[in-house]
DNA sequence: CGTTAGCACTCTCAAGAATAGAGTGCTAAA
DNA sequence: TTTAGCACTCTATTCTTGAGAGTGCTAACG
């Protein structure tokens, strides 16, 4: 009984330190200033004295979860802290109808193509999260060729049109070898069509830069006309293309009022490729995942924190979208908001071209 | 000979005044710092005393040319100082060889696409200047159609790719009335080419949303599958395509040290639609135009001057490049750097695909 | 008459000093 | 274990002061 009753007190205790920790960083996300042990006797009702919520606030803190600018500031969380909120302590936070609403609305207005949708879609994330709203398309090179269109440009080049299952398209100048005929380039893209029309772009690019592998498909003399075409369609890395709206909304966060934290992020935000590495969930595409500050391993945007979800087009390729935002960001509403984005353009995609 | 001595004399003060002038400019747009008579002795061998050049300051500020920013500091150029000096006073400066090298390399890693081109202009454009370097897409209505493909997606869509006599593509979904078999398509495909090719976009839209002109070219009932495609192809309104780079290179101008001065200049520049405006040199094709801090008209950017010039490519429509900077910007570099590079990709538009 | 030296005057900017206020940590009592 | 009370620390603001920069004016000079 002792030991029970010892063991039911500290449990308390400890829900108690975590009830503190959440209030903390619920209050800190709201006001971006430290959060004194007076606010939270003001603000939540937790029938507990300024004085006991010292001892628990450096209780936490001396677990790494709180920190401190100075003496005789309030705290603020840490890393670990927010880690242990947005693991264990936020409570899913549903959106309202009308911001759902909000949501669909923006994908009615564009639905025009493929990239419209990807651009709209960093605009929806970044205006109803107030962050910066991210969109990878899907890497191109893993989806699957739909249809293969050549359009001739002049007697050195010919327009390859690439369809992907996706609905995405892709178009590249392709260098000829000589100039080909009106006949001749229908009868290529009509075998291309036969023969790569329902692969994936990574194997069709294996099978281009490989002779035998080329022979082998197209079953003919290497200096077949097709065969130099084929190669110069595929050679190209294909680069994912990233979309980034609301930069400027990170104007508005008071942590962000001195120039040169604003900048490195600025100069972050240009390198597109980084981004790009930065979000793509290549390694763990599962379910939403949240990088918070120095975990995203990016020099310039140690003040950040990433919410991320990979998307499903059709063809079963993945593509990311994310929101960018200052660590103290409201986890759980925008967690919400990736999720249901992701959803909602998942489903986009099963029903649209 | 008295009468001639004293418009000589007068000349001569106005000469000095306007050398004053010039050196200040030079000085300002060097340093972002009020210019003193000390500094123009110093720096300038005018073969005047402080003094001298003190009186000459107060002149030049009578005529509205300089400006104070309190009593006791140097002396800043007003926007009509600058407009005397960029209409008058400045000399040409040629680019170095190394310059002129780095335009035309920026160009020959990525000449492979036009959508390439034009993001290529705008990061040599950003990385010369160390400005923002801005590029406008020619807009596609006055463009003119070489060729059109159609292509099959699904029984309720086609993709249509428009390619242009400037090497410009666009694809654009468009949504058909019933199932068209591939043979249809193909001479839906053969007839709009042969109908319309060689027409600029903005006739075809006309034609195309103009049941009477419609039945005049097709020579064929209006419930003809070829009318409706051709109608649901043309009918959007093209948008011009901006390319902007280097937009962090602002933050190392000491004028922009606070944070709501650079604030306002990023919320525009993600308007993309009013950049677009603000760079259209629709109104006056030919040249190179400078604006000067508030005469671009656009909230949030009093404090920029705009360097734009349009260039030429096949087909002879017109799209517009610039460089986005202080209004201290070095403008002799600045107009020599837009030149060449308006020179340079209007040739690559004459001789590649 | 234009030019220049000299000087008083003005204004900014940086560095200190003083003060108010916020919030903590600790102690002792409930 | 919780809480009230209080001393202590650190920040942020305000005010003052002094140095420095640069001008405008005046009077002398060529």
């Amino acid at each position: 009984m002792r030991i029970g009753a010892i063991l039911l007190t500290i449990s308390a205790l400890d829900s108690r330190k975590y009830a503190v920790l959440e209030a903390i960083v619920n209050c800190y996300s709201r006001t971006a200033e430290p959060v004194s042990s007076q606010k939270i006797v003001q603000d939540y009702d937790m029938g507990l004295s300024a004085a006991t919520l010292r001892n628990t606030m450096a209780d936490l803190e001396e677990l790494g979860y709180l920190t401190h600018p100075h003496t005789s500031a309030g705290r603020i969380p840490t890393e670990g802290g927010y880690r242990v909120y947005v693991d264990s302590l936020m409570t899913d936070q549903k959106l309202s109808r009308r911001e759902k609403q909000f949501i669909r609305d923006g994908y009615a207005a564009a639905t025009r193509d493929f990239e419209d949708i990807m651009e709209q879609t960093s605009k929806i994330l970044s205006a109803i999260s107030h962050h910066i709203g991210v969109v990878l398309s899907p890497e191109l090179h893993e989806s699957i060729l739909r249809r293969i269109e050549l359009i001739s440009i002049d007697s050195e080049h010919i327009l390859a049109v690439l369809l992907m299952a996706s609905g995405a398209v892709k178009n590249q100048v392709v260098p000829i070898p000589k100039d080909l005929s009106d006949n001749e380039l229908y009868r290529i893209n009509r075998i291309l069509n036969e023969k790569l029309a329902g692969l994936p772009l990574k194997q069709i690019r294996q099978i281009s830069q490989d002779p035998v592998k080329l022979k082998a498909i197209f079953d003919q003399r290497l200096s077949d006309p097709i065969v130099t075409v084929t190669r110069n369609t595929f050679a190209l890395e294909q680069e994912t293309h990233v979309y980034i709206d609301g930069t400027s909304n990170f104007f508005s966060h008071p942590e962000f009022g001195e120039v040169q934290k604003i900048e490195s992020l600025f100069r972050v935000l240009e390198q597109k490729k980084q981004i790009a590495d930065l979000l793509s969930t290549r390694k763990d595409p599962l379910g939403i995942q949240v990088l918070i500050g120095t975990e995203n391993g990016c020099e310039g945007m140690e003040m950040c924190s990433i919410v991320r979800s990979s998307y499903r087009v059709r063809g079963n390729q993945l593509g990311t979208i994310g929101v960018i935002g200052p660590t103290r960001m409201a986890y759980p509403r925008i967690v919400s908001i990736v999720k249901y984005t992701s959803q909602t353009i998942s489903e986009l995609f099963e029903e649209s071209p």
